[in-house]
DNA sequence: GCTGGTACCGATACCGGTATCGGTACCAGC
DNA sequence: GCTGGTACCGATACCGGTATCGGTACCAGC
């Protein structure tokens, strides 16, 4: 699209009869100019509609207003919720959040990073520890502040602030089978691309075999982990092994998913089986039966991924790792 | 934050031993340049690890990659699939969507356009067909195409793609009269600045009287529209009427959090009440017992309204006005 | 009457690209 | 040998702002 003829600087500062520095500096509250000037500008400014022109602003003054965000999904609530956190936290700092989609492609991440990394922007908030070898290469090499967001379990590029799946998993082991529950399943979806998940299910196995009781099943499924998709597997699940007392899920959709189920086919929950998912969201708060979740501080997290790319441009040394601990809710 | 000193294309011709204007053209693959250069350039960008600025680039070139989405929360599902799908029209056209947050305000929603436009964005999209005198001047002025989203109850200021929520209303109402309810009441929240779920209401509630029958109740409260807020507002509605035998929701959560209540209360849905929401989410489709709604093309819209500003930008004359019927789901 | 400080302002260069125009080399064709 | 076309390339100006430097006017102080 060409950009069409606009107003410009210049001519706001013809309008109001004086210099294109003076107009700038009158906008701005910068530098010195006479009061009867800065009202003589503002009014040239307001009566011509000037909108100012981040491009050449941030070109000229080599200051960036942007902070580049990436994250695997926007369709999924808990990323927008960290997004809404980046947003909330950027507010008043002059800072603007871009954000970008990964869809859980390396690929694509590395795309949608180099595209970021062409606005300039002041900082970058990327999700996970993971990244493809290029993608690494980039993030280093980028000489802005970055800060990798969700997980603590591996290298941070610079900045990490999450909390630790590997634990989280663990924890909710520990008090599943605090609980009483002896014959425990797993279901999960996507854990090919979702390395959180992945390593929530990997600390949940393995605390259970260090109790001496292993996992009694599980269902791995590629592809999106969804409400339906967790009724549908849970249902699959029971049918084979209708003697399960308990079921971990790699997320609360899914678990979600279990619980209907279970209220078609009158099976109580948590009495004969405890469902347990993993984010803490409203959807889990408000079912009629309890599920297991575990809490995690998803605008915490952004607030504070926010933090310190702010930090970091007022020259400040924040933290390079912030770490939450999720809290299990068991009802 | 002061961009630090990285690599430009001047750099990159220095070190392939050609002019900047040969280093972009090889760069872009645009014009006359010698395969040998090419390859000279593409091989010095490579080793430097040469980004390219768009910020000079759009600057220059006097040509946007940008399309400006302002929607009214990240957090409502909802909009995460417009935008889910406006991201996915965009792909492969060079064009990158920034999003802004309105948080249902309009002096936000103002800031927030003012912004973008001084991105000078190829085209916005922004949400609903009302907005503040001052933000209709700003979109009016753009000189960019603007595309209005969500909602065609009304007047667009350049062109728009929706559904009537008026008519959505009314439809349902129809539908759930159709089923032979009688003691129909409403429960909505935010409808002072959700002015879409407000002209759902108006036109429910006209169908109503104009069949004579008129709404037996409603509970009507600011505030946001979760399932939590709908399973308390549906407690108490029942505990005043308990012979209601249909309730409308302003939205999909508010239903299902009527439905767990209804769960709890151990009352038949859809026996003995029937439970009616907005939008076709996943979670209404996995609910046990069903519960109807209105199901809305929102990836369909968030594509469609890419596809005018994309259209528009290759000179081709796009639709005004693409409405869409939404289509009632009564399980 | 001269000096020095303050308030205010503008000329100029520059940010990192691209559009535009024109130039050179080279070869085919007569 | 001259002409005209093609391939290729670079100088220059420019996009719309801001950083920087220096200049002028004016007044206080001695």
């Amino acid at each position: 699209m060409t950009i069409k003829q606009s107003i410009t600087l210049a001519d706001v500062a013809t309008k109001a009869g004086v210099s294109k520095m003076t107009a700038s500096r009158a906008l701005r509250g910068t530098g010195d100019v006479s009061k009867a000037n800065v009202e003589l500008v503002r009014r040239a400014a307001r009566d011509l509609g000037y909108v100012g022109n981040h491009l050449a602003t941030s070109l000229s003054s080599q200051r960036s207003v942007l902070v580049g965000v990436v994250v695997p999904s926007l369709t999924n609530i808990v990323f927008a919720e960290v997004l809404s956190g980046i947003a909330n936290a950027l507010e008043g700092s002059g800072k603007q959040a871009v954000f970008g989609v990964s869809d859980y492609d390396p690929d694509t991440e590395y795309d949608v990073i180099r595209n970021m990394l062409s606005w300039r922007p002041a900082g970058l908030i990327v999700t996970g520890l993971e990244q493809s070898a290029d993608t690494l290469k980039l993030l280093r090499n980028a000489e802005v502040p970055v800060v990798q967001i969700m997980d603590l379990d591996g290298d941070a590029v610079d900045a990490c602030v999450g909390i630790s799946h590997a634990e989280a998993g663990h924890t909710m082991a520990s008090a599943l089978l605090a609980e009483g529950r002896k014959r425990i399943a797993y279901i999960g979806c996507g854990l090919e691309r979702d390395t959180r998940a992945a390593k929530r299910f990997r600390g949940f196995k393995n605390a259970l075999i260090d109790e001496g009781i292993g996992l009694a099943g599980e269902r791995i499924e590629t592809g999106p982990s969804t409400i339906a998709v967790g009724r549908a597997l849970t249902a699959q699940l029971l049918a084979d092994q209708p003697d399960l007392d308990c079921i971990y899920y790699s997320n609360d959709d899914l678990a979600a998913g279990g619980l209907f189920h279970c209220l078609s086919a009158n099976i109580d929950v948590p009495g004969t089986l405890r469902l347990a998912g993993f984010n803490g969201l409203d959807l889990v708060d408000s079912l009629p039966k309890g599920v297991a979740t575990t809490r995690t501080p998803r605008r915490e997290i952004g607030i504070a991924a926010a933090r310190i790319i702010l930090d970091v441009e007022n020259g400040a040394n924040p933290p390079r790792r912030v770490a939450y601990t999720p809290e299990i809710h068991m009802p």
